[in-house]
DNA sequence: TATTGTTATACTCTATAACTATA
DNA sequence: TATAGTTATAGAGTATAACAATA
């Protein structure tokens, strides 16, 4: 079996591609992949923590502080201190976040189209599916 | 829609996933999947290049130093001049690179069916074969 | 002039450990 | 004692530019 063909050569080469068309047209907006990531997740789910938002995303709590850092140095996050639990912040996304979110998200939407031209909506939905059940399961064992 | 459910999050954490698995195993080996995959693709591809290594696996000239050095270095791989062209090496693997490729085969399969486990071989066939066309379009698009 | 390989360098990303403040 | 967040630090991986040797 050529190397080309392993699953992870295959997994990491497609990701790289989305992410460096993605990241190429994020860069009028000063914000890489994984920060427009934490941006909608925020938006996603109000009031999320720092720990939440890098449990779900899965990044390392001490990657989010530099994430949030950022994001709020250039005003599209915000931190407040949870009055319920004084040790976390609330997060939550600024006015002029939102405006970054909706132009990301035209983004988003052109690069993975731009990568996944090739197949049909059909089999697009196929592909997810396919990695979300994987996905799935490694969360499950890794919980236990 | 959520993060978590956008292809570049999904292509990322499957990959992640995969690779630690494959690295985890591969330690024992003293090399990581990168420098697998070159060792295996000269193995495939006797008499390549530098170049011809990192154009086929999508790594820079210069990364393909550092992994053709360690490989060298730890006696897997071996660089001859070409004395037809005397600026580029004749690479090939070693007896001792036989025996890694050998048992990292092995792990490679361990690791690729502990990731994908949930799915049966006709969904991981989907699969790759899915991320295949992908990589086919993008590997067109970036020759142009 | 172009190409193969090398080196020096710097940059990005992330993880580890030790710390603080709160619970 | 445990948790949320922070900081300092170091490590892995990679990319850029300039160079030598060869074509």
């Amino acid at each position: 079996m050529e190397v080309q063909d392993s699953y992870g050569f295959l997994l990491a080469k497609v990701e790289e591609a989305m992410e460096s068309r993605f990241v190429e047209r994020l860069k009028g907006l000063n914000i890489n992949a994984k920060q427009f990531g934490v941006l909608q997740y925020v938006e996603k789910n109000p009031g999320s923590s720092q720990i939440d938002v890098s449990k779900s995303l899965l990044v390392d709590r001490t990657t989010m502080v530099s994430h949030v850092d950022f994001l709020e140095s250039i005003g599209l996050i915000k931190r407040e201190r949870n009055p319920n639990d004084r040790r976390s912040f609330v997060l939550s996304v600024t006015t002029d976040g939102e405006q970054v979110l909706q132009r990301g998200r035209d983004y988003l939407q052109e690069s993975e189209s731009n990568v996944l031209a090739e197949l049909n909506e059909q089999e697009q939905d196929t592909l997810k599916n396919l990695l979300l059940r994987i996905l799935g399961t490694i969360r499950k064992e890794e919980n236990e």
